[in-house]
DNA sequence: GCATGATCATGC
DNA sequence: GCATGATCATGC
């Protein structure tokens, strides 16, 4: 046993006092007759109840109540280069649908819980049990930086505005930028849903949380004390990100080419107009940072003179053996779908002359991600009947599955025994026309 | 012209 | 070597 003696009304002698930990695992701290800890148990709670020996239960205050002080662990990954990235989503605190509706933003239960907080990041190591799990960076006092204030605050309102729509069903993470509605609770046909104020719908469980790119980029900045790489203060993520593109928008490849100085080397560049996107977004001492901080997919669209895009969309490829056993809520195509998306328009003009037109964000409307659900669940079914004949565009207004592999002889197995060209999931083409049009 | 199958280019 | 975003190619 460590004598620990902190100020419980002090956040700076907390934040010592967490010191300790680091470089250990909470096991360390613990009494030995402590037995039967469960593997899957809150590691926050642990922590609370055997280190700082505080007790405070479910309560709306934070956890160091006189300190105004929210305690949360979260887990890191180890990179290839031995530098870490955030595992998930931080989860913060649930989403009261009844009450969040009468809230304001300086009066919010979020504000009061969640403005000033004690990180504790330990490395997730799959099988290592909680009281094992190692402290691998100090702790970081966080308190809602002001640069990000606008975003969160943002954010929160579109949440709010949700729920007061009676629209809380439809929440999902694409409708926000650092601070979003995760879902929370157990998935799948057995969930326990909730009731919200202004709709007979019930909907999902969902509790704030910063999300993970969010995650990744509070512990840069700790970690390097390197400063933010930029969203100008007073302006929100996404008119920084569109004041951008502002100044290159109607202008030619080839006069972007020529501006931002990067130049097609092969007619076989498949990422050139990306690489010009990221170019743009390069400017002004920013960069791409801000999009992954936001986890925000990057998309370029190329259309033709009629508004129709050349290609369907893909998304990350999937293994027949696994997504037998997936479910949909923990899918990389989900996860995706829930994203928000920055779209990037490229259109021909009559002369054949393509130009950079447009730039927009867009999330998935609810029904369509519903839609893009059934697909899946039909790709998962028909896998384990026959992985040759799955969902084709005709068969869905908004999604299809179709091979992405390096030729035809890259394969994987099936559950039939048998091996098939690897596939992903895509947006159909007719359905991202659509949506260009919709913006 | 569209739907579907096949493949390329790049970064890690 | 592989995952991922993107594009090409072909048959109807």
């Amino acid at each position: 046993m460590v004598d620990l003696d902190y100020d419980p009304k002090s956040p700076e002698s907390i934040l010592l006092a967490a010191k300790k930990l680091t470089g250990k695992a909470l096991r360390y701290f613990m009494p030995s007759d402590v037995t039967n800890v469960a593997n899957k148990g809150d590691l926050g709670t642990l922590v609370e109840n055997y280190f700082f020996f505080i007790n405070p239960g479910n309560s709306p205050e934070p956890d160091f109540k006189e300190a105004n002080l929210e305690l949360k662990t979260t887990g890191l990954l180890k990179k290839a280069d031995g530098t870490y990235r955030a595992k998930e989503r931080l989860v913060l605190t649930m989403i009261n649908y009844e009450t969040l509706a009468e809230e304001t933003w300086l009066s919010s239960s979020f504000l009061k819980k969640c403005s000033s907080m004690l990180l504790l990041f330990y490395e997730y190591i799959k099988d290592v049990s909680v009281i094992d799990r190692k402290f691998v960076i100090d702790p970081l006092l966080y308190n809602l930086p002001e640069e990000d204030r606008a975003q969160i605050r943002r954010d929160w309102e579109t949440i709010q505005a949700k729920i007061r729509d009676g629209k809380a069903h439809e929440l999902s993470e694409g409708d926000t930028f650092y601070l979003g509605a995760c879902r929370k609770g157990s998935g799948g046909p057995n969930e326990k849903l909730r009731k919200q104020p202004f709709s007979d719908i019930p909907a999902k469980a969902r509790a704030f949380s910063f999300k993970q790119g969010y995650v990744d980029f509070i512990l840069a900045g700790h970690v390097s004390k390197l400063d933010s790489l930029g969203v100008a203060d007073a302006l929100t993520f996404e008119d920084a990100t569109k004041s951008k593109f502002a100044p290159f928008i109607g202008k030619s490849i080839e006069e972007l080419s020529r501006e931002l100085n990067s130049h097609k080397e092969s007619s076989m560049q498949k990422g050139f107009h990306r690489g010009l996107a990221e170019r743009i977004l390069s400017q002004n001492a920013s960069s791409v940072a801000e999009l992954v901080k936001a986890g925000i997919e990057l998309k370029t669209i190329r259309v033709n003179s009629k508004g129709r895009p050349n290609e369907a969309m893909s998304f990350p490829g999937f293994k027949f053996m696994d997504i037998i056993h997936e479910e949909w809520e923990e899918s990389s195509f989900a996860n995706k779908l829930e994203q928000k998306f920055l779209f990037v328009i490229y259109q021909e003009d009559n002369a054949g002359i393509e130009h950079l037109a447009k730039v927009a964000y867009w999330n998935m409307p609810y029904l369509d991600r519903e839609e893009a659900h059934r697909v899946w669940e039909d790709t998962k079914s028909r896998v384990k009947v026959d992985a040759k004949n799955l969902p084709k565009a005709s068969e869905s207004r908004v999604a299809h599955v179709r091979p992405k592999a390096k030729n035809a002889a890259d394969v994987l197995p099936t559950p039939q025994g048998d091996f098939h060209t690897k596939q992903c999931f895509w947006l159909n083409q007719n359905y991202i026309q659509e949506v260009i049009a919709s913006l």
